[in-house]
DNA sequence: GTTACTCCCGTAGTCAGCTACGGAATCAAG
DNA sequence: CTTGATTCCGTAGCTGACTACGGGAGTAAC
């Protein structure tokens, strides 16, 4: 949007990015952004390229990207390497169709589970608890649950 | 499955459950599954019970339960609290059908992109790139990604 | 009875992405 | 010129669900 080149602090850059300075710093640490020359004696001063920076990682990030992988999208940034940066989309996009694909199974069972419940009264058991230890028709008791998948499924904050 | 009254070690208890020994003994440290007497001077044993349990937690989690969660369900599993049971059955199908949308927007996102980047020939720049370096129409840039929200888009292991 | 697994138990490490802390230096406002 | 906010920098802590390690005890097969 805005082309002028103004000057921010570490600050500023965090408040016009939308995060934290500490998120910043650890961006450096990462390699992810470049941390300019520090006058004699004063303090740093970032532009608007190092703005676009931040967007380009925030984006990537909801696209799904690692900060690795970012970090191997930011290289492709200056070659002109369109073809791998393809690539490497066409990959996330494969995951992220795993990913509500599998999603839409649970969608389903869980629903199951809803629906039965809501139909039981004042029976024995309840439904839901019946079938998480009895087991469930559709779900796979073979797949691996670990730590990669933890998360999968979390609210965000 | 079977009903016979077995008696296992923890390591054939593991491995009928598919998971590891070190996984199990977790489980009995965060207060999960219950930690049978140790004969004197021997080993702990294990029944069809413990089997059922293990069954449960890994039903439950595959459904988007966290372990914290599973501890709750598992408290309702004795009183007849259908409810209960089936009001955390409905939080959690709401949460997994916004994460189905969002995953939608973010598959929306990524197949525009990649679509750019196919029709692009022998230009300047690489569509996707430049995308994620402009802003995307598609991206809300307010939303928080957030340490709860870094392997939302992970592949399974 | 010796070898080779398991079991037991406590503690520490892993992953990804932050977030916090603490003390010194610098800057901006009054 | 003082006060109070920021910056700088390194290091440590957090989350959730494991996974690994190490050393001693028990157990199973030959």
């Amino acid at each position: 949007m805005s082309k002028k080149k103004r000057s921010m602090t570490i600050g500023a850059l965090a408040k016009a990015a939308g995060m934290g300075v500490e998120t910043i710093r650890y961006y450096q640490r990462r390699g992810l952004v470049a941390e300019p020359e520090k006058p004699y004696g004063s303090i740093r001063h970032y532009d608007d390229q190092a703005l676009a920076r931040l967007h380009f990682i925030r984006t990537a990030q909801w696209l799904g990207f690692s900060l690795d992988e970012i970090g191997g999208l930011l290289t492709l940034q200056d070659g002109a390497h369109c073809d791998e940066a393809r690539v490497l989309g066409e990959q996330k996009l494969t995951s992220v169709r795993e990913k509500i694909s599998s999603l839409q199974h649970i969608e389903r069972a869980l629903d199951e589970l809803i629906q039965k419940c809501s139909a039981h009264r004042g029976d024995i058991e309840c439904p839901l608890i019946f079938s998480l230890q009895h087991g469930l028709a559709q779900h796979p008791k073979t797949e691996t649950l670990g730590r990669s998948n933890y998360a999968k499924n979390r609210t965000n904050r």
